[in-house]
DNA sequence: AATGAATTCAACCGCCAAGAG
DNA sequence: GCTCTTGGCGGTTGAATTCAT
């Protein structure tokens, strides 16, 4: 015998939302908040269970959701989180307010995985790359160094064996790059850091983002081709900045997944 | 215009974690 | 500590729509 499903499912109506469902459902909770979301099907008149009716509010009926396609600027972030956090769509959504997680995954798997394995992006996480390679890469094109990791790619022991070797003593800095290498493969963190140093200042970027964005907090780790090393430097700062307030949870995230 | 293929995305499913009793 | 309920999440499905021939 399994678990007793989440509400009894007969006589409960399927499929596509009608807009007199949507009316009942939104002046419901205009009129009443968000209570228990089992009993709000009941008390608002509707043949559905109360998770088809959560769904229902949090992906399309809440009034602060964001309508329309995703911007450049949010696509590339999208490629950045996904490359840090994963198929974890929640975590990801939250740092686009009005988007939902549905959302975003469905934009991941549409358009954003079609357009990196048009470009050949994508495929490429699937072969070997050399250390020196993937060093250029993250300074050439950190969006495209990031998609190096496949969101399927298997965590194997050599990489839960990196996830330990972490020096969490050290400074902020090597310690981001050492998460990029968790992330990455191998690639040696110091010479990494060298190569920061003498390249920084040819750094091009192969990407561009013409920023149109009416979302400022978005078009600010943004940058066009040509960038000075100093824009490049502010760029990763923002990046790394936003990356530092997730830092702790997601380390946890990955080391848990490694006992 | 017809039709089959490809794409999109709303909705569902099953699992998990947290909290209450 | 155990069981049950609930909310939340990610993966998947399939109807509707768009595109190509």
């Amino acid at each position: 015998m399994g678990r007793q499903p989440c509400c009894d499912k007969v006589g409960l109506k399927r499929g596509p939302w009608t807009t007199e469902e949507d009316c009942k459902l939104m002046n419901f909770i205009l009129e009443n908040g968000i209570q228990c979301w089992r009993t709000i099907p009941k008390l608002a008149g509707l043949l559905r269970c109360g998770k088809s009716c959560r769904l229902r509010w949090i992906n399309y009926l809440r009034p602060d959701l964001k309508r329309g396609m995703l911007s450049e600027a949010e696509q590339n972030k999208i490629i950045e989180l996904h490359a840090r956090l994963g198929n974890r769509w929640s975590k990801i959504a939250s740092h686009f307010p009005g988007r939902t997680d549905n959302e975003i995954k469905n934009h991941w798997n549409t358009h954003i995985k079609k357009r990196l394995k048009a470009s050949g992006v994508y495929s490429v996480a699937h072969q070997q790359v050399e250390p020196r390679e993937k060093a250029e890469l993250i300074l050439g094109t950190m969006p495209e160094s990031i998609l190096h990791i496949p969101d399927t790619e298997p965590k194997t022991n050599e990489i839960y064996e990196r996830q330990n070797k972490i020096d969490i003593s050290s400074d902020e800095s090597t310690f981001l790059l050492n998460n990029y290498e968790i992330m990455c493969g191998s690639l040696d963190v110091v010479s990494l850091m060298n190569q920061v140093a003498n390249t920084s200042a040819s750094y091009s970027p192969s990407f561009s983002v013409e920023e149109s964005s009416s979302n400022p907090s978005i078009g600010e780790s943004s940058y066009t081709q040509g960038d000075s090393a100093q824009q490049w430097g502010q760029s990763t700062d923002a990046m790394l900045s936003w990356d530092a307030f997730n830092q702790l949870e997601e380390e946890l995230f990955y080391f848990s997944k490694s006992i």
